[in-house]
DNA sequence: TGCCTTCAAGACCATTTTTATCCTTTTTAG
DNA sequence: CTAAAAAGGATAAAAATGGTCTTGAAGGCA
């Protein structure tokens, strides 16, 4: 249960090794994909999607490739996994919008709460810096 | 990310209304779909594993139905979710004999472990007792 | 003994999600 | 101009989800 799919380990792996080249330096695809072990036709479309988001920048043409956009302090892990995974719920009824008449009265409902809460909490205290650093 | 599925949902719900009913009171699975809308052949699949499990009994023929095997108080949140959608894990290397060749050096898998902890430690501190009590 | 009720068990199935791959286009450096 | 590299879109196999259906077995009752 509430397990992470690929699409999420591959775009945390993805985004730790790019955090681990020297800083400001343009890392191609292909070598990312390689060193995290991941498809890279795969890991292309999540880092197009995190280029859209402002976490990473690309570059096209001869000498390209991609580079954060930011200090990898300044990206945590909940917002690398929302961004692929959507917002993070152990229940439909805890997520912005979540529909379930019951909600009000329903005593479950605090208990999903309060675990999406605690994850919530560890995943905005880790960030990429800290991942990329630890364990080179 | 990391959502119930309907089955996990109406499992929850299933059985906290069959604890509902008066103690050792053999309950209709119909009656017990109706009153927690749920598709009455679905819930009788989750209930079926709930007996083959020991959570519940079942009575066949006339005046047969569902009654819990033991005591609300002694059926926790955890073991009702793990029976239906298997151990909780945010990633598949924190379940048992779960297969990631990095586990070892990676700080990832330590935040997927603490995850995992904080919500064990959550729902294994949820009774279904508590659940069918409050909020009737 | 039959008949009716109720759960058991397994087959079956439509839809959605996951996990990719492939192909064409665009951008850019040299 | 050309080669390199990412962007974007189409496609698709495999798995999971969310059920339904049919048949069988067990139990109560006239
Ligand atoms: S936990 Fe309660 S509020 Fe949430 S979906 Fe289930 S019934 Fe609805
Ligand atoms: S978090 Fe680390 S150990 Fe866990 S699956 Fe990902 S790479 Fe492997």
């Amino acid at each position: 249960m509430m397990e992470l799919t690929r699409k999420g380990e591959y775009a945390v792996r993805g985004i730790i090794h790019l955090a681990r080249q020297p800083y400001g330096n343009v890392a191609l695809l292909s070598d990312i994909a390689e060193e995290a072990e991941i498809p890279q036709t795969f890991l292309a479309k999540i880092f197009q999607n995190f280029a859209k988001l402002g976490f990473i920048n690309s570059y096209r043409g001869t000498g390209g490739g991609f580079s954060l956009a930011r200090p990898a302090s300044a990206i945590t892990l909940r917002q690398v996994v929302e961004a692929v995974e959507g917002p993070i719920a152990p229940n439909r009824c805890v997520t912005q919008g979540g529909e379930c008449d019951r909600s009000a009265a329903c005593v479950v409902h605090d208990v999903w709460r309060r675990v999406q809460l605690q994850t919530l909490e560890i995943l905005d205290g880790v960030t990429i810096e800290e991942l990329a650093r630890k364990s080179k």
